[in-house]
DNA sequence: TTGAAAGCGCTAACAT
DNA sequence: ATGTTAGCGCTTTCAA
């Protein structure tokens, strides 16, 4: 049996609150009384025990991360960088995977009864939408990442969609491309990363006063790397003309870069292409991708930094806050600054 | 105030054993009591305190996952299968990032307080080695992932990474290569991924009757793509001659393969491409990448059983088992079965 | 089939 | 600066 807060008290011939007293790092010890008991905790090999300690002060130090799932390479960057901001913050975390934007299992999420053991929640919704922001209306800490759910009733951590895929558009316009082919639109959407990225590239080609042309817009349901090359396929079997593509996420812009090699198209030559997200592996394609750095390790940061904040609060409850991180353009190999 | 047993027995007009007897599905309830019950916990949205529970029991549901980094993608994947299993047993997964190899992280881990809320750990280090196996004597249930450590005072669920490579080695032969270079090898180690895997390597060319030779080799610390990359300019840098490269992981081999085409080189033709791991995105590359599975949702899977029977042993403790999975040989592009 | 009561190990008031 | 005590919400004997 392990050993209890009673056991090294009797060892160190003190009670147990004083023994409490040190693991807690209380002031006010003589060090004679500290030392003494600290040799008795070192003697016995005491832990304290944790289900004890959030019985009595209901604080775990357990936070819960809920995303889709960590195969899709943007998560497992996220939940890498949130990880380590929470561990700054002496927390640790607790994954939850939803599946790759089931909106039930995420709404049913939301109240599991495993989130009891953390102190607050951040939620990475796909399936979601504007009209399910009531689901987040929760009795427990939450924030939220993501496009999925605006000014809804929780701290929101996010990037600024619209205009980064305005400044990759942009970037695209400026080494001399004009038609701008999308992969990875979402049909009929409004929200959601799909619609505002590609209402960033509308907005850009508003401004340089080209027409928008729905014939060199890829549709996909989801955003693996063979929806990427599938897209591309549609695209290229439609005959349609293209001198560039906009990815709207790297993995995307990565299967459909792909699809444009064994086309016989030459990348960067007949072809720019411009990812979004930042990934690791962006770097190391043949060629390398241009992409969009939207702030994820500012978001992973604040994400826990938020949270923790509302877990301090208490039960008074601040006003939501809308936070949103910077981005950047990555110039690489698929759409060099120059021609 | 969230509402508790009691808050439910009273409602319902019965002792908080009956209620906890509905709660944890006893048997021996009449259906009539079970109902009131079931509309009390529903009117005051009871869900049970899990500290408490575990406090009483001594059982969290919650196991713990600690591997180098989630943003290497063979880790991403590994834990996105080890959660999906455990979820099949209602267990939820508590992950702590030890950082990419670093042994002291990794044995300080092993006593971390953090581990108190778990029931017990599936462990995969990078850093440790065969020395530190008498630190995986710990006192709780622990089960080792990798190739670090063998015969170790705890179960061992892993890969056939010797066999997977020679099988991958006499695949680059049977198709006519005699000139295997090797990335990612690991100067004087004798155990872990690296070794094993050369030591599948030399012995599939031992069989063939081909000499080994040193000059073709290349040696790497970690296994980003970066590194793979690296040594591939590094050995093309030497002037050697070979025909196929060996990558000892895909993020390796992709990271060769992207300097080989930058150099001129192509693949399959000039020279073919083996990797190991069976990633997602070694599919996506350009060309696919030949690789090894070596059973990761097997290896997923019987990793969170064997905890779970650790788990259920209690104080019997069985002999330690070392289980290994199947490999099976991807063939894609760039090391076609044909020339 | 259900109830009463003890106590898991800890923290937080309060007391000294 | 240190000790005493109550009780967090639950499960688990033991009784009825």
């Amino acid at each position: 049996m392990a050993a209890t807060l009673h056991d090294v008290a009797s060892l160190a011939g003190v009670s147990i609150k004083t023994v409490s007293n040190v693991v807690n790092d209380y002031q006010h010890i003589r060090p004679s009384t500290r030392e003494k008991v600290l040799a008795a905790i070192t003697q016995l090999g005491y832990k304290p025990n944790l289900s004890a300690r959030s019985l009595r002060s209901g604080r775990t130090g357990v936070i819960g991360l809920a995303l889709p799932e960590l195969s899709l390479s943007y998560f497992a960057e996220l939940a890498d960088a949130i990880i380590r901001a929470a561990e700054r913050h002496k927390l640790v975390v607790l994954i939850e995977q939803t599946g790759g934007g089931d909106r039930d299992r995420e709404i049913a999420m939301l109240s599991s009864p495993r989130l009891q053991l953390t102190d607050g929640l951040i939620f990475s919704p796909l399936g979601m939408g504007q009209e399910d922001a009531a689901a987040l209306d929760v009795s427990y800490p939450l924030v939220l990442l993501g496009e999925r759910i605006f000014d809804g009733p929780t701290d929101h951590v996010t990037m600024r969609n619209v205009e980064a895929a305005k400044i990759a558009t942009e970037y695209l316009l400026k080494t001399g491309r004009r038609r701008i082919a999308v992969v990875g639109a979402h049909e009929g959407e409004v929200i959601g990363s799909a619609a505002l990225r590609l209402q960033g590239y509308r907005e850009a080609l508003a401004d340089a006063g080209i027409a928008y042309d729905d014939s060199i817009v890829g549709y996909t349901t989801l955003w693996h790397r063979a929806n990427g090359a599938d897209s591309m396929r549609e695209l290229l079997g439609r005959g349609v003309e293209f001198d560039a593509v906009f990815g709207l996420n790297d993995t995307l812009a990565l299967g459909a870069m792909r699809v444009l090699q064994e086309s016989g198209r030459r990348v960067p030559d007949d072809v720019a292409v411009v990812g979004f997200d930042g990934l690791d592996e962006a770097e190391y394609s043949i060629p390398s991708l241009t992409t969009v750095d939207p702030g994820r390790e500012w978001i992973a940061k604040t994400a826990v930094k938020t949270l923790l904040e509302r877990i301090g609060a208490g039960d008074e409850k601040p006003a939501p806050r809308t936070l949103l991180a910077d981005y950047r353009i990555l110039e690489r190999e698929s759409a060099p600054a120059r021609r």
